[in-house]
RNA sequence: GGCGAGGUCGCCAAGUGGUAAGGCCGGGCUCUGCAAAAGCCCUAUCGCGGGUUCGAUUCCCGCCCUCGCCUCCA
């Protein structure tokens, strides 16, 4: 597999350093409040990523942090009147319960800050010991960033030329620091940090954000592991604390690959509370849309091309036509695959285990190469409804139909796609309440005694109810209306 | 001001030095008592101006516009 990386802005080959395990470390969410769909884009391109690379024949061992304590969390949960750690719990569960939803693959490990504190104070003490540390009247310890020859590779840092509050944030002088862009390690206890706070050699307070990854990713990963991801706006600062902080400990290089995504806009400019464009997954399936056509958007665009998610359509009403649209494009995929099952003569939808065995791809190698090739969604999405239009699935042989489901499915894996129930195959028809499959079945009748005003009644009476009756060639589906 | 990304069909979005995937929407056809559903088919010369080239949407230069980041936002 080939992937962009930051750090030499090429795409390079993708390879375990230890030639069996690709061994990789994600930032993960701060729990104080629902991640919103912006979050959901970095969280399953990363899970694309995972997946393909194991569909391709490598394991992986996926780390992912939970930032469970810095300004928001404290400041939430005080304002909330729960400790810190309920309040954290509690967001934690939720994003859980988020990701599960649109089919995320849970990381093999998931540390969290607060659960690696001693971890954070003794990275503290060897930048000391090596000088790239100091600590500041107050009980606070800063990085000493001119002390870091490489500080700002990543970011290009020597080329740019940092405005001081350009961003509009404040610089914080409840602490005094050395320079600037020197960075916290350890913060002093705050009168607002309320009981949020632990003892170190420097006094009592709480570690700095950057430090937590630093400090898991040295426990979990080692000093040195194959690739290093986030959202792009971790570029600077984060990663290159992050980088400062662990190569200057270690002495070694800490990523040999950053991957970066790229943000997701809504209506073309970014997200945020104030322009009343901010979505989470719950308001979306409050609007009557599920995870698995979000998850369709999101891995609709490049992930390092800015991808944007309309939720307005032409009149300025909040439709969200891109979603509508990925409810259409999932419906034909599980239609070709009902087609295709039925040929095989094997309903069973192969299973993830099944996919990791087998590398057939047969008419959708394409598409899968296309994962392959630094992470290709849109490609790949392309391919396989070239794929579908060309095969001509009545003239297949079962075992053709066969190989073919298995390609099929295990690009659909990659891209973590659960195909809906397709309608009148079991799945929405079911739903429908007794009384509803009664008028429907009179409504059969009034057609087979040719009574077409009584079959047209019934049917307005069905809709009336919110339920649509469809005629097949076998007779009728019911689907809810939306 | 600095850095970065980008402007491709109504919307979303790939891609290539040789005349532009795919999805949605729309239109047409088939099927159907009608309708819906379903199936099939159809729709672009790639922001503007130069240059290089046999040939550029794809390379170079300039311009216009959009978006993101610039110390704790994925």
């Amino acid at each position: 597999m080939k992937l962009f990386d930051t750090m030499s802005r090429t795409v390079r080959d993708l390879a375990p350093r230890d030639g069996a395990t690709y061994r990789f470390y994600c930032c993960g969410p701060t729990v104080y409040g629902p991640a919103h769909i912006g979050n959901f884009r970095t969280f399953t391109l990363q899970d694309v990523f995972r997946r393909t690379l194991e569909l391709s024949g490598l394991a992986t061992f996926h780390v992912r942090n939970l930032t469970d304590v810095d300004d928001k969390t404290i400041r939430d949960s005080r304002a909330a009147g729960s400790t810190l750690g309920d309040f954290t719990d509690h967001w934690r569960d939720r994003f859980h319960a988020d990701c599960d939803k649109l089919n995320l693959l849970r990381p093999h490990l998931e540390p969290s800050a607060v659960a690696h504190i001693p971890h954070q104070i003794a990275m503290i003490g060897e930048l000391m010991e090596k000088g790239h540390a100091y600590a500041s009247p107050d009980g606070s310890v800063y990085y000493r960033v001119s002390s870091f020859r490489d500080y700002g590779r990543l970011s290009r840092l020597d080329q740019r030329e940092l405005r001081e509050g350009a961003s509009g944030a404040v610089a914080d002088d409840e602490y005094d620091k050395d320079s600037v862009s020197d960075f916290a390690l350890w913060k002093a206890r705050r009168e607002e940090d309320g009981d949020n706070f632990w003892d170190s050699p420097w006094g009592l307070g709480r570690p700095g954000w950057h430090l937590e990854c630093s400090a898991m990713c040295r426990e979990y990963l080692g000093e040195s592991f194959d690739l290093h991801s986030g959202g792009v706006d971790l570029v600077f600062p984060h990663h290159e604390n992050e980088i400062a902080q662990s190569e200057a400990c270690t002495g070694h290089r800490m990523a040999d690959h950053w991957f970066h995504l790229t943000h997701l806009l809504v209506d073309g400019g970014k997200m945020s509370k104030s322009a009343g464009n901010f979505y989470t997954l719950e308001q979306l399936e409050k609007a009557g849309f599920s995870a698995a056509e979000l998850r369709h958007v999101l891995v609709s665009a490049h992930y390092r091309q800015p991808l944007n998610f309309v939720a307005k359509d032409a009149e300025g009403k909040e439709t969200f036509p891109a979603l509508l649209g990925a409810r259409q494009a999932l419906q034909r995929l599980a239609k070709f695959d009902v087609a295709l099952a039925a040929r095989t003569g094997e309903p069973e939808t192969p299973g993830y285990a099944t996919l990791l065995a087998g590398k057939d791809g047969a008419s959708f190698a394409g598409a899968f190469e296309a994962l392959e090739n630094d992470l290709n969604t849109p490609d790949a999405l392309g391919r396989i409804f070239t794929a579908i239009k060309a095969l001509d699935v009545a003239s297949l042989s079962s075992e053709e139909a066969r190989r073919e489901r298995l390609g099929f499915h295990r690009v659909l894996a990659a891209l973590g796609f659960a195909l809906p129930s397709v309608a009148g195959e079991g799945g929405r028809e079911a739903e429908a309440p007794a009384d509803i499959a009664r008028l429907a079945e009179e409504r059969r009748a009034a057609k087979l005694a040719k009574d077409w005003p009584e079959a047209d009644r019934l049917r307005n009476e069905i809709a009336a109810l919110g339920w649509e009756v469809k005629d097949t060639k076998e007779g009728y589906e019911l689907c809810p209306k939306n």
